[in-house]
DNA sequence: ACTCTATGATTTACGACGCA
DNA sequence: GTGCGTCGTAAATCATAGAG
């Protein structure tokens, strides 16, 4: 038990990319909160628990995003007009 | 909340954002040997008396402004490492 | 199969704030 | 006021998964 246990946990360690459906959750948030991107602990929870990371993952992520968006916003021009235009069809009634 | 630096500036997105002041001194990855000395020193104890930070930063040719901020962040880390540890315990 | 680049994690350095 | 504590983060860098 201890073994798999332990293997599992080696396992963790190696870095997988995140899932799409996740990327996809985080991408929705960040830019729909464009203009100030800094989720308060209890949002990093949500969305750590909407894909299925941690806390400490959400972070890294909106720190890794927010340097790299700022470095080269064209760059990411046209992902964010995708998530924008996601954002505005999924509010309309 | 607080900022490092508003960037005062009309339209742009990242303009609230929080920024590094210019006069931030870039990051400076230390050595090997830097490294193992101050995890040795951590080990040791995980809080520094003024004279040890003093020698630590002689030694290793730090600032006992950069001693004393490494043993921050290496609390700091520990106690996220000890954090995922009880994490993982319950299921 | 093999390069590389994008991505997740880690490492320095601070600003904001707290307490003695 | 001084000085060191934590907390959250910026920015650079590391490591390598995985796209091309």
């Amino acid at each position: 038990v201890m073994i798999l246990r332990s293997r599992f946990l080696d396992a963790r360690r190696k870095r997988r990319n995140f899932s799409k459906q996740a990327t996809e959750v985080l991408n929705e948030y960040f830019y729909s909160h464009l203009s100030n991107p800094y989720p308060s602990e209890e949002a990093k929870e949500e969305l750590a628990k909407q894909c299925g990371i941690t806390v400490s993952q959400v972070s890294n992520w909106f720190g890794n995003k927010r340097i790299r968006y700022k470095k080269n916003i064209g760059k990411f021009q046209e992902e964010a007009n995708l998530y924008a235009m996601k954002t505005a069809l999924g509010t309309r009634q | 909340h607080k900022e490092e630096k508003p960037e005062l500036d009309p339209n742009n997105p990242v303009a609230n954002w929080i920024h590094a002041r210019s006069t931030r001194k870039k990051r400076c990855p230390y050595t090997k040997y830097q490294t193992l000395e101050l995890e040795k020193e951590f080990l040791f104890n995980m809080y520094l008396t003024r004279d040890r930070r003093y020698e630590v930063a002689r030694v290793l040719s730090l600032t006992e402004r950069q001693v004393k901020i490494w043993f921050q962040n290496r609390r700091m880390k520990m106690k996220k490492m000890n954090k995922e540890k009880s994490d993982s315990k319950e299921q």
